[in-house]
DNA sequence: CTGAAAGCGCTTACAG
DNA sequence: CTGAAAGCGCTTACAG
């Protein structure tokens, strides 16, 4: 069936072009849809190409092109949750439009670096993709100054494109679902998540809980205000440390998913119930949640991904305008959210 | 501070041997840590590398070296959290070692191409890394047929270094436990996972767990296999269906900790609880696991995608001799399990 | 629409 | 220990 290939290992352009009758230019041009080629040499070219089992290599393109065809992805963890579905997102996107993804970790102790470009993505990315590293629009200001598109996710920016959800209303989602079911003591746990610079996610969800509260002429105590530290870990000791107030709030709105699975343990080691004893609210919508009946407030973690690559093939194409994608959110009611206890 | 760089973009190695007074090939040795290189021009190098900040342009090192310094996973479901941890340990020994790593979703339906090498991977990677893509012995006499070292994880093979769990103890740490606890209705849910062809894991586990039973003269009843798929929601719909069962077991084991999740989630619908009504044993150790006391057979996942990694570099460096790699598991005795309701 | 040729930025025998 | 030079496999003005 096979024609033979002509020498061992992988056969290059030249091959093909030899065995097709034409020069390596029409090759790389047919292999392109390079629009001035022949349809005849083109098919012939495509004939050769499937024949030989042709595959260009990609260094010596990207070399030559000076394109490496490659997006770089920087985030200070890789490995949570949130990172994997907003990575695998991207990875969605680019992998349709055959770019390679090259993914790196954000040192956060060498944030300045990032905004400079990063080394490890010299002469070897298009693009830069920032997934929560927070930059400011301090940060941003260097980062648009790079030759390189940059794309950042998880914050709204002025002088970079960025997508990100509306943390203030989403913390407002929570706090009202919450005042509605009746709960007057209001508590709220952040944390500093994995980095020591200030970070705008628990910074904009505190702030958008406690304007709701205001808003309905309540005041966010400040032993009701406690660091989880992002973790389930952390999440389980904030809740302790809530329920062990002499006067403990009914109802405890978490940052993060994960916090509030570790709510709900504590809650559980004090034989209480959520939803009844207490209400818990987190953030995230992660994929445990709706099997322990978490009402959390949903973010599309993966589509957050996959427009901000889209945003990113964008610019790579028209050099596109810098601009803001905001996403929606919306509040999940579930199991652990009632009525406060009447006492 | 800095001298002025010559020109506009990246230096290149020809400016930094013209600045250091050298010929491109010792800049080139110096970089690599040639052993035939004087320490004087060693320093001299590097210091103007320094100065320059100077990077190889990875693209045309790989293409004048042959070596693409990159080692290329395929993984079926990229996505799942079994599968973003053991890329993230790959990831982790990787990093280290200065390669990159190239993803690839593996189609199922594509399997037998797999083994004959990815497309994808053509001329781009120096290894490649199978992440549950069960091959049998069959697969893998072809992958041994590669030009490139390959590393199965997930799987014990001859012809092919892997890394695998040993399924079979694995499911009997689990029956023994619930037997332990005076069980003698035990079930076990499983699932075609992913992927349409023979899976090993699940087939393996059931024989553990049946020849557990065996030893102990109690037999494996039909009605008492169940298909969960490994997800949330089919283990929740599994859980129902040996609820309704005219003689439910007391105690079933879950061939993955999200369908024991699901489990769960089916007797809090029921308003049983798990360890007292019903016992439940998982399969991973997951993240959540410990906050919802769920018992399991925790297995080292991340540490598996770190095994991977080093055999490749080793089979990388001296071709390696092909071999298996076991990895431990162990029970984690917490709250869903139980003796048995005295009826 | 097509080809000859220069060039992308490295690495590596080979020679000294 | 070091350098001159060929070559890795493509792409892309340039010329026709």
């Amino acid at each position: 069936m096979e024609h033979v290939i002509p020498h061992a290992g992988r056969a290059t352009i030249d091959d093909v072009a030899r065995s097709a009758g034409v020069s390596t230019a029409t090759v790389s041009r047919a292999l392109r849809n390079h629009p001035n080629v022949a349809e005849n040499t083109k098919r012939r070219v495509l004939e050769v190409v499937e024949q030989l089992h042709y595959v260009t290599n990609s260094n010596a393109s990207r070399l030559a092109s000076g394109h490496s065809h490659t997006i770089g992805l920087l985030s200070p963890l890789l490995t949570s949750w949130y990172t994997s579905e907003v990575v695998a997102g991207v990875e969605e996107v680019l992998a349709l439009a055959r770019f390679d993804l090259l993914i790196g970790t954000a040192n956060p102790a060498a944030r300045e670096r990032i905004f400079c470009g990063d080394a490890r993505f010299h002469q070897r990315t298009d693009g830069i993709v920032l997934v929560d590293v927070f930059c400011s629009e301090e940060g941003a200001t260097k980062l648009a100054e790079l030759e390189l598109p940059v794309v950042v996710l998880g914050e709204q920016l002025k002088s970079v494109t960025s997508v990100s959800v509306d943390n203030v209303r989403g913390a407002r989602l929570a706090a009202c679902h919450l005042m509605e079911l009746g709960h007057r003591k209001l508590a709220i746990v952040g944390g500093h998540a994995h980095l020591d610079v200030a970070h705008n996610v628990p910074t904009e969800r505190l702030e958008g809980f406690a304007s709701a509260l205001s808003s309905a002429s309540l005041q966010l105590q400040p032993q009701y205000v406690e660091d989880g530290d992002f973790t389930i870990e952390g999440g389980r000791s904030a809740m302790r440390r809530l329920l062990a107030l002499s006067d403990p709030p009914t109802a405890v709105f978490l940052m993060s998913d994960e916090m509030a699975y570790g709510a709900m343990w504590a809650l559980r080691d004090e034989g209480l119930q959520a939803g009844h004893d207490v209400s818990i609210v987190g953030f995230d919508d992660h994929p445990v949640a709706e099997s322990v009946g978490l009402t959390t407030v949903r973010q599309p973690v993966r589509e957050i991904g996959r427009i901000g690559a889209r945003l990113m093939l964008d610019a790579l194409e028209d050099g596109g305008a810098v601009h803001h994608h905001p996403v929606e959110l919306t509040l999940v009611a579930r199991a652990t959210t009632g009525a406060p206890p009447t006492n």
